[in-house]
DNA sequence: CTGCCCAGATTGTCAGACAATATTGTAGGA
DNA sequence: TCCTACAATATTGTCTGACAATCTGGGCAG
């Protein structure tokens, strides 16, 4: 849980634009800005206690990563997502996750790497899981990223952070039921037993069966959940 | 050739950063600057007419999109991609051109897309081609974005970029001979007859085999091509 | 030839300024 | 009452200038 070497206000001269980047992006998946908001310049200058030319130095990282939006003169906002870039996202996801699965699947072999994929996916067992909504959320997104990670591919995992699960979570997280929830952990069950079994195939195909559901779940979803698109 | 509509110096007040990126972005695929070379703030701002903080505004676009590298206190370099990053991209590339690729022959009876499809791959067909490095440059970057641009995803389209295609040709470009740029083109040929027929399957293959075989390409080039990883 | 130190070059960050545009509130007219 | 035009205010876009921190190249002592 350290924080690496982020921040130590001492003076690490280097580039204080990606921790702001980074808090600023925390802020968003912790749900603290809400997709549509408005990010304004005076206001987080303020409370950041930095320039506007670092915060938008920010901003320009995090609308490149598609996290936030920066309209002419009118600032930036954080990325509502319309159906069809969600349902783009699914269709990319689809892709990669099999394909970061079968990677991990195939690294299985090598014990640390399976060690720390069974330690960062080990909550999904937890008997006591209730479905609640805001544990699934953080889980969830700690379950993809460990799939990610055991991949062992770095540029895998920086696509993965365009894919925006945390974006389309703090979006939906509202219509999300106990049901839903814990059948999604079960299928989260099934593909890290196909991963930690180092089952390629079955790790692949348990990863599509889950998008593809998780994918037809989000068509039931009424429209004002989404934005519209350009 | 037009710009768009970028500059138009008048007062349209907006983001001019993104149009440095891009500027950027295209003196480097145009080997302007090549990978590893040092992006001095002085230089550029005299030379492009800006103040820093638009610059590196640019700069921040760009590093996050992949295509720079901000080391602090040293400044902006472009990217070099190492050997281990080359396979990786090779491997999350082969997935999501290959979607493309699905997806493009399935639209292809749009006869709009189809007309786009063809006329921005009638290149290919050309008999004079002679195998020139700087043509076939441009050509598969222009091959590569036509499929992507059928696919009709433009999740996939911005992904694209990431997978830094020009970067690489950038970086190898000088070991390209008449011989692998020709069979290149013909495998180019096979995908864009595969889509053109609408033939899913089809297409799905060519494209993987292609890839495949431009990434044992590269495991033949010597490591100075390529630069060394964190 | 090697290691150390300094001066110059370059980046990191801030503060302040002003033009251009957007937003809001208000008064007048249908 | 509801809508419209306009003025007042808020916010963004961009520039300039400044200074501290860090890196680089070159000369000097050993």
């Amino acid at each position: 849980m350290n924080k690496h070497f982020s921040q130590s206000k001492q003076h690490m001269h280097g580039s204080k634009a990606i921790g702001i980047a980074d808090r600023l992006s925390a802020a968003i998946q912790n749900s603290l800005y809400v997709p549509g908001q408005r990010l304004v310049e005076a206001e987080l200058t303020a409370s950041l206690g930095i320039s506007r030319g670092l915060l938008r130095e920010a901003f320009r990282s995090l609308s490149a990563e598609g996290v936030i939006e920066i309209i002419p003169n009118r600032g930036a906002i954080v990325r509502r997502l319309s159906r069809r870039e969600v349902s783009e996202l699914f269709e990319i996801r689809m892709e990669l996750e099999a394909l970061a699965a079968r990677l991990a699947a195939a690294r299985m072999a090598q014990k640390p790497v399976a060690d720390a994929f069974a330690a960062a996916t080990i909550s999904i067992r937890d008997r006591r899981l209730r479905g609640s909504p805001s544990e699934y959320l953080s889980e969830n997104q700690q379950f993809h990223m460990a799939i990610f990670s055991a991949a062992g591919s770095r540029e895998l995992q920086n696509l993965n952070r365009r894919l925006h699960l945390s974006l389309l979570m703090s979006q939906i997280s509202s219509r999300l039921d106990a049901d839903t929830i814990l059948s999604s952990i079960s299928e989260h069950r099934l593909i890290a037993d196909a991963i930690l079994a180092g089952d390629v195939n079955g790790a692949d195909g348990a990863s599509r069966a889950h998008l593809a559901r998780a994918r037809d779940f989000m068509q039931t979803l009424p429209d004002d959940l989404f934005g519209r698109d350009a």
